[in-house]
RNA sequence: GGCCCGGUAGUUCAGUUGGUUAGAACGCCGCCCUGUCACGGCGGAGGUCGUGAGUUCGAGUCUCAUCCGGGUCGCCA
C-alpha cells in the first residue's frame, strides 16, 4: 500500500529549488537512484527538471532504509533542507544545490518502464506511442507541449487585443462532400442520416461575418479522413480566423503581426516584415513548387528557347508540344553526386511523373552529358552558359508538359538539397499570392476550384471568367515557412450575382448549389461586408518551432499512418445494439 | 491502392557462404561501496529471432504469404 501526502505540501519544483530556501517539500519521478551504500543519492524529475535527494548517517534509518527500496520512475514527495552540494553538476540547473531529506513518501512504485525515460531515447517510435503516457515524460515531449502551449497562448492574446472575438462553431456538422474526406457521425434520432466532422469551421466563420461579429478567432479542431504524413494528421488545429471590411492588403498585414508577435514572445527571434511575397506564377517558375524552401537557391533555369529546334528530339518535342526544357544546377556537386546516384534521382523523377532525365556531370576537363552526343558543341556550351553550370557542378534538365517539368524538379531540388546538405537554418517565410482560380481537373475534363469556391477572384481578372479560365487568379494567398504550407487564406465572395456565377463555371447545377451551400448563398442575400480570412495551421507552426520533423512530436496523442491511435487502439469494432440502434449493418469491403 | 525501408533479450543493435549452446551494450534483479551525478565493483536472470507455410539433413539467415511500424506517390477544395 503506497503511501499518501497527508500532512505534506508541495513548496516549489524541482527545477526551481535554490539555496534561498531553507527548507523545501518537493515532489515528482524518480529519474535515478545512486545508491553508494551509506550515501544514496537520488534525482528527482517533474516538468521543470530535477533535483538531488541525499541520504546519509545523519539521515533516520527509517527514511534511509525507505530510500533504498526507491526504483526509477517511483513517485516520491521529500521535505528537507536544501544545502551547497560538495561537488556542483554544471550539467543541470539545479547542480549546484540539493535536499537532505527529512522525510520521505513513497506515493507510487513504478513497474520498469519498457523503455527507459531519458531525453535521448531511441527506443522506435511504435513503442513509445503505444505508451504514450510514458513517452510524454520525456524532457523534450514536455517541452515541445510547453512550447505550443505558448504559441497558442500568444496567438489569443494577439488577436484578442486586436479586436477579435473567440467563437465556437459546432463540431458536427452537414456533410458537404468537396474536397477531402468527411469523417462522419451516425445519428440515432435521424436514422440512416450523418454528421460530419470539420474539416474547417469555413462556412461558420463566413456566417459569422454576415451576422456582424466583425473579427473571429477561434483554436479549431479540423478533420480529414486523408492519408497521413510526416506533417499530416487526420485530426488537426488551426488558428481560424476571419476579419470584416479588409482586403488581402489588410489581412496579410494582420497575420504578418502575429507571425514577428510569436517568434519574438516565444523564441525571442526578429522576423523582419513585411515578409517577402511571390506570386504563384514565379514560385512554380523559379522552385517549382507553390511552397518553396528559399532557404537555398537552385533555383529552376528554363532553357527552351536554346533547345527549341536542337538535334536531340526529347527536347526538341517537348518544347514543340507546348512543354519546356528546365533545368537545375547542384553548385560543386559533381563529386558526391555519381553516375549511380544520378541513375537514382532519375528513378526519383520517374516515380513522380517524369518520363526521363537528362543531366550533365562535370568533373573533370569536359562535362559528361547524358544527351551531348544529340548535340553541337555550340548547342552544349549554350545550355551550360544559360544554366550557370560549371566544372564540378551537376545540371538535371528534364522536358515534358510545364506540369510535370516544374514540380519534377521542384521535388528534385527540394531532395538534392537535403541529401547534399546545404540547407542553411534560417526562418524563411514567405506569401504566395495571386493562386489560380481554377484547376482543370484531367480525369473529369473539369474546371475546379484550386481554393474553394468561395474565393473571390481578383478584380482585373473579373473579365476573362468565362472566356480565360486559366488566366483567373484569385484573392488567395498562403504563408509557407521553408517549404511548409503554414497558413492559407483568402477573401470571399460577398456578392450574391457573383457567386451564382462562379458556381455555374464550376459546374454546379441550382439543385447542387441548394443542396450543399443553400443556407450560406442565401445569407449572403441580406448583406454582408467584405470579408476574409485564414487559418494558420498550429501543429505545423509548433512542428517548426520546436525543430521537429513530425507532427506526432508536438501532438500530445497523435495518429499513426493508417490512422489509428496505438495507445487505446482507436478505432475499434463497437457492439451490435450501438449499430442496430443508429440501423446501421457492417459490409466487409473485399 | 502503388513503391521503398524496417521488425533478433525489457531497450538499442551485432549475428559471416544456411552449420554446435543466438552475442554485446544499456536496463532489470542480488551483494558490496560516504560525494555520486551516464557513479563504480562482483554475480545473476532474461530470447517462440513479428506470425504462418515452404525449400533443406539443418533456417535468425533462402522463398512465398501475412501482420505491424516508418517514408513516399496517389489523395489532401
Amino acid at each position: 500500500m503506497a503511501e499518501t501526502m497527508q500532512g505534506l505540501k508541495r513548496t516549489c519544483y524541482c527545477g526551481e529549488v535554490t539555496l534561498e530556501q531553507n527548507e523545501v517539500v518537493v515532489g515528482g519521478f524518480v529519474q535515478r537512484v545512486r545508491d553508494k551504500g551509506s550515501l544514496i543519492f537520488i534525482d528527482l524529475r517533474d516538468k521543470t527538471g530535477i533535483v538531488q535527494l541525499v541520504f546519509d548517517e545523519n539521515t533516520e534509518k527509517s527514511v534511509f532504509e525507505k530510500a533504498e527500496t526507491v526504483r526509477s520512475e517511483y513517485v516520491l514527495m521529500a521535505k528537507g533542507e536544501v544545502r551547497a552540494r560538495e561537488s556542483v553538476n554544471a550539467e543541470i540547473k539545479t547542480g549546484g544545490v540539493e535536499i537532505m531529506v527529512k522525510e520521505l513518501r513513497i506515493l507510487s512504485k513504478a513497474q520498469t518502464p519498457p523503455f527507459e525515460i531519458v531525453s535521448d531515447s531511441k527506443t522506435n517510435e511504435e513503442l513509445r506511442l503505444k505508451y504514450r503516457y510514458l513517452d510524454l515524460r520525456r524532457e523534450p515531449l514536455q517541452r515541445n507541449l510547453i512550447m505550443r502551449h505558448e504559441i497558442a497562448k500568444c496567438a489569443r492574446e494577439y488577436f484578442y487585443e486586436n479586436g477579435f472575438t473567440e467563437i465556437e462553431t459546432p463540431m458536427m456538422i452537414k456533410s458537404t462532400p468537396e474536397g477531402a474526406r468527411d469523417y462522419i457521425v451516425p445519428s440515432r434520432i435521424h436514422n440512416g442520416k450523418f454528421y460530419a466532422l470539420p474539416q474547417s469551421p469555413q462556412i461558420y466563420k463566413q456566417l459569422l461575418m454576415i451576422a456582424g461579429m466583425d473579427r473571429y478567432i477561434q483554436l479549431a479542431r479540423c478533420f480529414r479522413d486523408e492519408d497521413l504524413r510526416a506533417d499530416r494528421q487526420p485530426e488537426f488545429t488551426q488558428i481560424d480566423l476571419e476579419m470584416s471590411f479588409v482586403d488581402v492588403e489588410d489581412i496579410l498585414e494582420m497575420l504578418e503581426g502575429f507571425v514577428k508577435r510569436l517568434y519574438k514572445q516565444v523564441l525571442n527571434v526578429d522576423i523582419a516584415t513585411p515578409l517577402p511575397r511571390l506570386t504563384y506564377a514565379e514560385a512554380m517558375n523559379r522552385y517549382g513548387s507553390d511552397k518553396p524552401d528559399t532557404r537555398f537557391g537552385m533555383e529552376i533555369t528554363d532553357i527552351s528557347d536554346i533547345v527549341k529546334n536542337c538535334g536531340f528530339g526529347v527536347f526538341a518535342d517537348a518544347v514543340a508540344n507546348g512543354g519546356s526544357v528546365r533545368g537545375i544546377v547542384a553548385k560543386g556537386a559533381a563529386a558526391a553526386l555519381s553516375r549511380k546516384e544520378i541513375d537514382k534521382q532519375t528513378e526519383f523523377a520517374r516515380g513522380i511523373g517524369a518520363k526521363g532525365l537528362a543531366y550533365i556531370r562535370w568533373v573533370d576537363d569536359a562535362p559528361n552529358c547524358s544527351f551531348g552526343k544529340f548535340m553541337a558543341e555550340s548547342e552544349l556550351e549554350a545550355i551550360l552558359k544559360a544554366l550557370g553550370c560549371e566544372k564540378g557542378d551537376v545540371a538535371l534538365i528534364v522536358a515534358d508538359k510545364n506540369k510535370v517539368v516544374l514540380p519534377v524538379l521542384g521535388a528534385l531540388r527540394l531532395k538534392l538539397a537535403k541529401q547534399l546538405g546545404i540547407i542553411p537554418e534560417g526562418w524563411n517565410f514567405l506569401w504566395i499570392t495571386e493562386f489560380p482560380f481554377f484547376e482543370y481537373d484531367e480525369e473529369s475534363g473539369e474546371w475546379l476550384a484550386m481554393h474553394h469556391p468561395f474565393t473571390m477572384p481578383m478584380d482585373e481578372c473579373l473579365e476573362y471568367l468565362e472566356t480565360d479560365k486559366e488566366k483567373v487568379r484569385a484573392k488567395a494567398y498562403d504563408l509557407v515557412l521553408n517549404g511548409v504550407e503554414l497558413s492559407s487564406g483568402s477573401i470571399r465572395i460577398t456578392d450574391y450575382e457573383l457567386q451564382q456565377r462562379m458556381f455555374e463555371l464550376l459546374g454546379l447545377t441550382k439543385e447542387e448549389i441548394d443542396a450543399k451551400f443553400g443556407f450560406l448563398v442565401d445569407a449572403y442575400k441580406y448583406g454582408a461586408p467584405p470579408h476574409g480570412g485564414a487559418g494558420i495551421g498550429l501543429d505545423r507552426i509548433s512542428m517548426l518551432m520546436c525543430g521537429c520533423d513530425s507532427l506526432r512530436d508536438v501532438t500530445a496523442f497523435p495518429k499513426v499512418q493508417n490512422a489509428s491511435e496505438l495507445m487505446s487502439e482507436a478505432p475499434s469494432v463497437v457492439s451490435e445494439e450501438q449499430l442496430d440502434e443508429l440501423g446501421i449493418a457492417v459490409v466487409k469491403k473485399e
